[in-house]
DNA sequence: CTGCATGTACTAATAGTACAAGTACAATAT
DNA sequence: ATATTGTACTTGTACTATTAGTACATGCAG
């Protein structure tokens, strides 16, 4: 598996990771069971802050890409394909593009969508992240 | 014509601006062709820096409420009261909470929704702002 | 028990962005 | 000339997200 990261992209780096990590599943360079190095290991190759990683790692375990077995280490999980099937991400901009397009011919502008959603995502926030 | 700007708000002064132009539009209270007060005139009645006026300006101008006319001062358009549909705003919330509502319940998590969010308005930018 | 590796939680530094303010400018009437 | 219109450019501040540094709980190996 070759994991490519550009710290100087927009996209955050543990977004990166997380495209990554799921494409490699769907593509079978990665099956069900394999285990993932630590998240210092994974660091320290790409040069990254464990954190970084770990944040990566969080994402993906709450989607059931992977799981965590305490001190045993990270492992795909048994779902994996299934649940990287359709990408969240792709799936979220999709949905929003749609969205803002509509607002937008309503005459809606930027700064006002910007506002509104800001407000949204500061009122209702969700549990956990 | 009353406005009432609380500074302290987390609403930019700028949009509680556009608001309560907006909102005097359809209430009938300005009228195509009156004339508005010009950005220092406003600002120093509101005790503003007349760059807030502009900008709400601006973007009462991008939606053709408002028309500026140059060196003769700004004037509700002749289409302000079509092209101000007040509910606008909840509308857009309104459309916004929806969608986000979704795509929380399809696993979302708020930094996903948000990092999409920026890209899509980074990306496929509107004209003006 | 000691040492090491695992994931995780908490805090600090940095970068990016939005709002608002200060200044300066082009255009035009008086 | 002077004043007034809208507008452009730059700066300071506050807020947020990302990333990094440190410390901790758990459990294996010796």
């Amino acid at each position: 598996m070759e994991l490519i990261i550009n710290t100087t992209d927009s996209v955050p780096v543990f977004s990166q990771l997380i495209d990554q990590i799921k494409n490699a599943v769907t593509n079978g360079d990665l099956s069900p069971g394999d285990a993932l190095p630590s998240v210092r290991q994974l660091a320290n190759d790409l040069n990254l802050n464990h954190n970084t990683v770990a944040k990566a790692y969080k994402h993906l375990i709450r989607d059931s890409v992977i799981q965590a077995k305490g001190y045993r280490g990270t492992f795909i999980h048994i779902d994996a394909k299934l649940n990287c099937n359709f990408d969240l991400n792709t799936v979220v901009t999709f949905k929003l593009s749609e969205t803002i397009q509509i607002l937008r011919q309503t005459g809606a502008t930027d700064s006002e969508i910007r506002i509104a959603f800001g407000n949204i995502m500061k009122i209702q926030q969700n549990s956990g992240e």
